[in-house]
DNA sequence: CTGAAAGCGCTAACAC
DNA sequence: GTGTTAGCGCTTTCAG
């Protein structure tokens, strides 16, 4: 058996094997198409001069006829030759040389809290698939909640300049996105706001699908309902919070009965719904993300109680694990990829033409009933 | 209620509700702290030029002095000139001017298949962390299984001139790989692995793992053992039946029962494991991969059959959610993060010293029994 | 040990 | 409409 941590093969590339170590230099002079020379690395990348040669006409004039916000002030047939030349020789243009010139990097800095949370996978996803259609490229980081990793990442992609920036990961007091807009730079935030900044930002309207949900525990004679909210630092916690409130102030006619998680954990679900039901009887239990539900299910279990049937759970995100569960978790979907590609669309937009005002785009959300809710006790 | 995608607000935040529509062009204005233009666009970062001059020497010497490969070779007292007006200045390089110049970006790319499967979250994070530390950044993309769509990233992230790639994605007879490779391009496989090519890897050494896992299922008295294997297309499905196979032959003496997912996915692995009931009464099931396992819940739960009551059920990669399925999941771990860290490590190494021979590394497996294994039925 | 100068690849301001 | 020129910010020869 292998041993952990050794290598285990060390043959290097045949066609490699044998190469001296100035072979690095050799490849500066290598850059003639044709070279006798049997080192040839890589044939060098034709760069826009050699397009230029080819067509005959100054780089300048090859760079305008590659650019298409230029049309109509190269002549057709300038621009069809220098197309020509650029096609045959497979040029592409070098991101570096343009961005050096023109102070844009074409990419966005996008900072989430953590990979591994399934909330963010999609948006993420939604986002890198709009930002590669109109030509950028994200750059990703992950603050793991911190907010001095966060000032971290935040602080090396500015020095890659990156054009703009997409932000999940913001606390409600947030200082780096403070920074951000006094800065100028372009920013939009996702999923989490930040108290008092006037900033672009794309959430979801998570009003819609907590009131169905609440409406729907209500209908199956739920009055006794609790609530397992997130962390308050973070700015769902509080809108959900208060769409709950609000749903079982109209449906139930009464309070229902709050514990806030520490944390958006299953660990700290577990802890909330467990002190929750220490103190008091509840039928029903909606929490703010389906990693707190699944804490509760299992606050439940340890306390032999049984989920539906003793007391029903609701939980939100809709994360894909949630409807294979046992029993499948009743919760609220909401459209991240969207949201991602949404959040990618308002930075590129505000990119394009820089005097957008902010503005704050809220996406529907929806309630998945499923097994874990089912008639109250009598 | 609102309707879905539709701009819900435009007044910002309330601190600033009342500004008019030209607030960001003069936002633009305001950049400028002091100055007399009003419009300086913003105070521009100091450049090497700029420290030079502050410093009293070339913008090539100081360049040299803040170079720390090229200690010595300046000296101290310019140096420390140097240095100091630097951080008087609060000079931070360029990488577009560097990287144009010395045709490194620093930058590594990044391609997994998708960022939804919770195998990769660690170890992108892995990667993530030990890139960073050692001043690279990752360049991330999602290939959605899709060979086109790798070829095509893989494009996009080489004209951003990636200094090396890790890949996640690969098929077993993936082309993108054989192409990265013939063009000398420093790379590094995570997790699967490509047929027929010498590069450099990092995967897990699935067999311990799996034969503690089939140790403990034989001293369970089980007998007649399935196998949901992964497509096998991928390298790792190929592995893991390997191992299976041999623990079985050795362990209880008789050959598995096999039968082959199309996809690591849920759905997969339920239709997978409808098919290995209806071919064979086996008392033990162990799957490829966690997901597969959780989609073999489903299959079992649909028959009436009870795991582990009926059937003990394992899997493989020790998904975050595993341990709080019901049952929760007898799996065998990997080190992700390390994998990540170490592929990182990897490709670094190799830019570093580019003569590097290829090398596979292996990490360690464990299983980690829980509750989804028991005594096999009499 | 340091200054001078060239140039990475590209675009934009300025001529004509 | 196109050529010319300069320069983004940096490193690295080449001299001295």
């Amino acid at each position: 058996m292998v041993p952990p941590c050794r290598a285990v093969s060390r043959t290097g590339h045949p066609a490699l094997r044998s190469k001296p170590v100035w072979q690095s230099i050799v490849k500066r002079s290598e850059r003639c198409r044709s070279s006798p020379s049997p080192r040839l690395r890589r044939v060098d990348k034709p760069t826009l001069a050699d397009v230029a040669r080819a067509a005959g006409v100054h780089p300048g004039t090859a760079s305008r006829a590659l650019n298409p916000a230029l049309v109509g002030r190269i002549s057709p047939e300038t621009t069809a030759r220098v197309q020509q030349a650029a096609e045959r020789l497979g040029y592409v243009p070098d991101p570096l040389g343009r961005s050096l010139r023109t102070s844009r990097t074409h990419t966005i800095g996008v900072v989430i809290p953590d990979l591994g949370n399934p909330v963010f996978a999609p948006i993420v996803r939604g986002i890198e698939d709009q930002l590669r259609e109109r030509g950028f490229e994200p750059l990703l980081a992950s603050t793991d909640n911190s907010a001095e990793r966060e000032r971290d990442v935040v602080g090396v992609l500015r020095t890659r300049r990156c054009d703009g920036f997409i932000v999940a990961s913001a606390g409600r007091g947030e200082g780096v996105v403070h920074d951000l807009v006094d800065a100028g730079v372009p920013l939009v935030l996702v999923n989490r706001l930040v108290d008092g900044v006037d900033v672009s930002a794309v959430v979801s309207d998570d009003a819609v699908g907590i009131g169905a949900a609440i409406e729907h525990l209500a209908a199956l004679g739920h009055r006794r309902i609790g609530h397992i909210g997130g962390p308050l630092q973070i700015s769902v916690s509080a809108t959900r919070l208060a769409a709950f409130t609000n749903a079982v102030a109209s449906d139930v006619g009464g309070a229902g009965v709050i514990e806030h998680a520490t944390d958006y954990t299953i660990e700290a679900g577990r802890v909330a719904m467990t002190a929750l039901l220490a103190r008091e009887q509840v039928t029903a239990v909606f929490a703010a993300n389906d990693l707190l539900a699944v804490g509760g299910y299992e606050a439940l279990a340890a306390q032999g109680l049984r989920c539906p049937d003793d007391v029903s759970v609701v939980g939100f995100n809709n994360m894909e694990l949630t409807a294979h569960l046992n029993p499948s978790l009743s919760t609220v979907s909401m459209p991240q990829y969207e949201m991602g590609r949404t959040a990618a669309k308002l930075v590129l937009d505000r990119l394009a033409e820089s005097d957008g005002a902010s503005q704050t785009v809220a996406l529907p959300t929806v309630f998945v009933p499923r097994a874990s809710t089912c008639q109250a006790r009598a």
